[in-house]
DNA sequence: ATTAGGG
DNA sequence: CCCTAAT
């Protein structure tokens, strides 16, 4: 059988993006390709990456380089090793097409502007999950640096580095068309290496990597099978996706030890300096506080303009992250300003209604995991401004002027109407009743909350 | 570490 | 969203 993957080069400017938001697009996008028609592996549109392969950046050159079929997926190591080598890249895809049904130009659109960047080396974040989860090596700026530390740490060792690969050009991922095969497959690639099957121009330029090609490297389990397994693990998770966040990371991790007015700005670089004595290349930066943001906005763009072609019989068209207003100029100080998107406030909605007023950690856990950004306080707020939301309608139909001046219009009755639903069965706590949003919730009609909330 | 609340 | 006080 035909065992090909790609393996695409990614220029050393651009950078990863979060493990969770990638996995997360990706899944949207499969759906909509599902929904299209275009994909009938309806089975796993809960899995974002395992079957196919992302990339990040597609690089200029993308070679194809077929193994022949006793071959294996390439060894990581051994493809750095090849993608030292200019113009030699590998592999094609023998996985349905990979990520079923997207093409290599829609590939490169979804990924173009998903990494524009980044920063902060979190060297200890250079796990994989199997399935190829490029965010996990957040904000990766100096490549060489970052895969050279990994190796150094023995982490390598560990497989935490599945299959992805670091060059000194770029980081390039890899697709995982025959994971069952587990060991095997590395063993398969260490024989390929051996008998020379390709000359590997090891030009270890930027990187003193020494690592012993022998090793046997042991998979690691998928993202979901990680998720699933088990709490502890979200919550390690969850708080390497905070550290990585950067912003938020600095916050948590100096928690006030600092000087009252430092900026957030000088903060981040604070924060980046023990690490900067452990790893010899870090960038930090300025724009870090920025970067990711853009990063996202232009990743909801270009999921949107994928999405765009079956938008006509889309479900919900407001799903869609609404696009973000201009950055501010002001520069990097807060976090983007997510818009939320209707599906968010429904997940939201859903989780008050499974845990209550106040869980905000687990709701967050169970219905945003996949969302890094959206943190427990992002819930709690957003969940206090639907309150308000539902309180300024309300009282827009009391005047009945129809003045749509409502910022929030956007949301939909029924959401509005299962909040003020949820808002009555879980009075939010504390001062129950004495602020404003408590009329909304005892005005409404609440008749039917039962069958919502279980 | 989480939450509630104020800004 | 951010920040802080209070748990």
């Amino acid at each position: 059988m035909e065992r090909k993957g790609v393996l695409y080069n990614i220029d050393s400017s651009i950078a990863a993006k979060r493990e969770d938001e990638i996995n997360q697009e990706v899944l949207d996008l499969k759906r909509s390709h599902f929904e299209a028609g275009k994909i009938q592996a309806q089975d796993d549109l809960s899995t974002p990456c395992d079957d196919y392969l992302l990339d990040i950046e597609f690089a200029e050159s993308i070679t194809d380089l077929d193994y022949g079929s006793s071959r294996g997926l390439l060894d990581p190591i051994l493809e750095s090793q090849i993608s030292l080598s200019p113009g030699l890249v590998v592999q094609e895809s023998q996985s349905q097409n990979a990520m079923f049904g997207l093409t290599n130009s829609e590939l490169h659109d979804l990924s173009r502007d998903k990494c524009e960047s980044q920063i902060l080396v979190e060297y200890n974040a250079v796990k994989f999950p199997t399935a190829f989860t490029p965010g996990d090596i957040s904000n990766v700026d100096d490549v060489a640096g970052f895969f050279a530390e990994a190796a150094s740490s023995e982490k390598i060792n560990d497989s935490v580095i599945d299959h992805s690969v670091l060059t000194s050009k770029g980081i390039s991922f890899m697709s995982n068309a025959m994971r069952n095969e587990g060991q095997d497959v590395n063993r398969e690639i260490f024989d390929m290496h051996e008998s020379s099957a390709i000359s590997l121009p090891v030009t270890s330029q930027a990187m003193n990597i020494d690592i012993p090609l022998t090793q046997k490297r042991l998979r690691k389990p998928t993202r979901r099978y990680i998720d699933e397994s088990s709490d502890l693990n979200a919550k390690r998770s969850r708080k390497r996706e905070e550290v990585s966040t950067c912003a938020s990371a600095s916050k948590d991790k100096l928690p006030r030890v600092r000087c009252q007015k430092k900026s957030r700005a000088e903060f981040t670089e604070m924060e980046l300096f023990p690490e900067e004595s452990s790893c010899k290349a870090i960038q930090v930066p300025f724009a870090s506080l920025v970067n990711e943001e853009c990063d996202k906005r232009h990743t909801s763009n270009a999921i949107q303009v994928m999405k765009a072609h079956k938008e006509v019989t889309v479900v919900n068209p407001k799903d869609d992250p609404i696009a973000p207003k201009k950055l501010d100029q002001d520069g990097a100080r807060r976090k983007h300003h997510r818009l939320w998107t209707v599906s968010e406030v429904r997940k939201l909605i859903d989780g008050v209604a499974q845990y209550g007023v106040g869980r905000w950690s687990h709701i967050k856990k169970l219905y945003f995991s996949s969302s890094a950004h959206r943190t427990p306080v992002d819930l709690k707020d957003k969940w206090r401004n639907l309150l308000k939301a539902c309180y300024l309608q309300k009282q827009s139909k009391i005047t009945e002027k129809g003045k749509h001046n409502l910022s929030w219009r956007p949301l939909p009755k029924s959401v509005l109407h299962r909040v003020s639903e949820l808002a009555n069965m879980h009075p939010y706590p504390r001062n129950g009743r004495c602020k404003s949003r408590s009329p909304c919730s005892s005005s409404f009609p609440v008749h039917t909350n039962r069958s919502n909330i279980q």
